[in-house]
DNA sequence: CAAGCACTTTACGTTAACGTAAACCTCGTC
DNA sequence: GACGAGGTTTACGTTAACGTAAAGTGCTTG
């Protein structure tokens, strides 16, 4: 219904190792359901760096793989601030001082103190949840049996 | 270094069973760590209904779960809006018709799914931050021996 | 009784994270 | 050569979730 042949550059480089593949802006959109002003968005934010092929964007695996990071982070709920930070820590690691290392690890820190709170928040929610569809069945059996 | 003494409000129902306490907004806001304004804003969209004592609002326990409630769905991402539906139904189903009730069984699914999503990527996030911090380590050891 | 604190309403301001629109290139193809 | 599908920049709009400020009410305490 959609794609009758045409062996598009999509296509074409599917067969390929994905350590050399590249992305448009749209196929990364596609892939993560997100719009393609979002990912520009993103690199507006310092969280994405593409190369250029003349005017057009051109994401390479790292690229993709950060995205990948950013979105996930989104989920959880972080901003992406936050998520900057961290990322492009990650990225001056290598030759980064001592004093960007620790703070680097204390972040870390910070966000795994995030992650634990969350796993109890959801251990929680999901008590509540199951509870409140418990009642919600018990309610509508009763309502079956009087009908 | 704050209370010198003066059995406030506060105080003095602390023995109180719960189900019978009641709090100011003050109270609530320095329980959980919000501001006035917020609770204010919760119930202007609705999440709340505290009584009036002439002009001030008492909230009562069960006030005070729904707040908690909201809370923790905030943290987990969820919209205020996302939220009152939950709750505003979990209170009107008593009485409440089949198709809202499984209209309820829906949303909870939906939460429940979302949960599971969340736990998957907290499990993912959590190897991403050990292998950063691990590499990080590292890095810093190297320091340490070139120094 | 003045001061201070906690509460109230009203209303405008702010921030993050995009959405949306306009106006423009640049291909392949019919 | 028109055109449609993708890409680009620039710029203003929008929504959620509050913050903040102003101006007033009511208690109780020195």
């Amino acid at each position: 219904m959609t794609q009758p042949s045409a062996p598009t550059n999509e296509a074409s480089q599917e067969a390929l190792p994905r350590q050399h593949r590249h992305y448009t802006i749209g196929e990364l959109a596609r892939m993560f359901e997100v719009t393609p002003r979002t990912i520009r968005f993103y690199e507006q934010e310092g969280l994405l760096a593409p190369r250029r092929e003349g005017q057009k964007r051109i994401y390479r695996e790292k690229d993709r793989v950060r995205l990948k990071l950013t979105l996930r982070g989104k989920r959880l709920g972080f901003s992406l601030a936050e998520i900057r930070e961290v990322v492009t820590m990650y990225d001056a690691m290598p030759d980064g001082n001592a004093r960007q290392l620790w703070r680097l690890l204390e972040i870390l820190a910070d966000k795994r103190d995030n992650l634990e709170r969350q796993l109890e928040d959801i251990r929680l929610m999901r008590m509540e949840i199951d509870d409140v569809d418990h009642r919600a069945r018990e309610v509508l059996r009763s309502l079956g049996h009087e009908a």
